[in-house]
DNA sequence: TTGAAAGCGCTAACAC
DNA sequence: GTGTTAGCGCTTTCAA
């Protein structure tokens, strides 16, 4: 491979100097009236030594990595991947390029990569926190263009891009009222404050207590991110044994949905007949699982999109109005058979 | 926010050269005779300082930047995130970051890729290839670490971690020739001349053909990578319009599996009875679809785990052997209901 | 044991 | 219209 061509190399072949040359590649050669026979110049001899310009030294210069970081809490969840997919292409398309963290929702992980991300100088960031309280994030976050996705807080100023938790919970809890079902579990994740969680419990919960039904205590459970499948199973069986099921099942995210099923059919319980499942965040497969399984369908492509584009709007400095700074997306009930009783 | 401190701002608060400084937190103090007493006041000033080297900086003079690319056809894709998610984890851990990049089984915007990835000087790439070919793309990866994983070449000299997918279509076909089948047809994905796709339907055809089972050319079915769900369907119909309907199906890779299974589902034929499925690559999911779904299981998570740390070994210029280089990592037969013929 | 100085490739303020 | 020059923050000879 021969040597690296720079763009001292250029200037010198063409005896003009490196900050015509720069400006040139920069399109800034109209703007500083340099003459259009010399950008041809230029623009021929860059194709003729195959130059490429050093993207490090003008990160180092500029601060400006075309770079951006996504942060989630597992990108092997295929609502993460598909966001993260989404975001990709856009960024792509942009030229831009996307790291990718996990953070398996550990608070202070979290925090880490969005140290390390900044430090690596990245021209923004789309989080989706798994952070309680959002001012240590907040802090770390300041100066630096980001977007936060399906996870949010109350009360900021940070874009933001989610899915509408509130009605989607709604639709679940009218749908299970529609079916006559009166006792209902809420099968949810540590830790409890997750915005997401927070809002589908309380909004079903509400939504619920409109027609009198109240969700016990041991009724609300919390699952540990960490053996999601083996502690489901635990439960559920705990409440068999104890002859304390409920009718019917809110799983809180499409993992929470599949473990479910997977722990109802391994202890024998028929759905929806013993137990009627839906589940918050819908997937292909929900709809050939034996039975098929009812869901709140999120928008997910739609939430990469839009949050790249808020990104990248912060990004080039534009302007963003407080309306256009929170967007909420609207979800769909899916009506499948693990939620239709039909005795 | 303060001012950022810079290295020489450590020096001249100390008194000493910027040199020393660096020495000092690259760890070459000892190596460079520096009293134990100089390194400790350095330390202990950049901690005071809150001193961070900048990461651009650092990385347009050595060229180094603790950065890996990871490309793959389609991160949304969970063999791709489970691998993607072990390598993040194993980078994190050795302060490295991930950039991802999607394909889309596009060979030419692969290489784009390839060479974006290298003008931004990443440490190593670790590739699932697409090209027919591995002329083009080798000749962009000279003289950078990586590793080839999932689909492979022959004869080359690239490190590569890949699942048997001899051995898995081998069990695949022993099984259903075990349930009395003799007429199968193989659905398969566009472009054809990927390894993985080449190996596992050589494989499967060989292997059948030990049975005297032959696999006519309309029952070797290729799906284009885009609108999947469709195509599959359409030739799935077209096979059943004409009454040419094979007794069983052996798909080669989990979308394929999944949109099959639906297909099928749609058409009400019945599995396995009027037709088994058997898929290569499983999913969580298909212990609970109706029916549970049969499949070759792939050690997804050593695919990462190996290429990380062949990349790595790589980055370090450790030694590694012409053995070692090439890792074929075992699959496993997982019998479930869609193949399991109860007559 | 330590320091001076050069320079990686680029951009941008300021001249001319 | 175009050029000079001064760094960005770091590493790395080479010298002392």
């Amino acid at each position: 491979m021969s040597k690296k061509i720079s763009l001292a190399d250029i200037a010198n072949a063409l005896g003009v100097s490196k900050t015509l040359v720069s400006l040139v590649i920069n399109g800034k050669g109209n703007e500083h009236g340099i003459s259009k026979e010399t950008q041809k110049r230029v623009l021929e001899k860059i194709d003729e030594l195959n130059y490429r310009p050093n993207v490090l030294a003008r990160g180092f210069r500029t601060g400006k990595t075309n770079t951006i970081g996504l942060i989630v809490s597992d990108i092997s969840n295929r609502f993460y991947s598909r966001i993260a997919r989404r975001v990709e292409d856009y960024a792509w398309e942009h030229g831009y390029t996307v790291i990718i963290c996990s953070t398996d929702e550990n608070v202070e992980k979290e925090l880490q990569q969005v140290k390390m991300l900044r430090e690596r100088k990245v021209d923004g960031l789309i989080i989706s926190s798994s952070q309680e309280k959002y001012e240590d994030l907040s802090r770390l976050l300041n100066d630096v263009p980001h977007v936060l996705i399906d996870r949010t807080f109350n009360g900021i100023n940070s874009a933001q891009v989610y899915a509408d938790n509130y009605q989607g919970s709604k639709l679940a809890a009218n749908h299970l009222v529609s079916q006559g079902i009166k006792n209902v579990a809420i099968l949810s994740i540590t830790p409890e404050y997750i915005s997401t969680i927070r809002e589908r419990t309380q909004a079903f919960v509400s939504t619920l207590a409109k027609s009198n039904i109240a969700v016990p205590a041991e009724w609300n459970i919390h699952i540990p991110f960490k053996n999601m499948e083996s502690a489901v199973e635990e439960r559920l069986q705990m409440l068999k044994e104890t002859k304390n099921l409920p009718e019917a099942i809110f799983a809180l995210n499409n993992n929470l949905t599949s473990h479910c099923l997977l722990a109802l059919r391994k202890l024998s319980l028929s759905i929806p007949d013993d137990i009627a499942l839906i589940g918050f965040d819908d997937m292909l497969y929900f709809s050939f699982t034996q039975p098929s399984v009812s869901a709140i369908s999120q928008p997910i492509e739609q939430i990469g999109e839009k949050a790249f584009d808020l990104l990248l709007r912060q990004i080039n400095n534009e302007e963003i109005t407080i309306e256009e700074r929170s967007v909420k997306l609207p979800v769909e009930l899916i009506i499948r058979d693990s939620s239709t009783k039909t005795s």
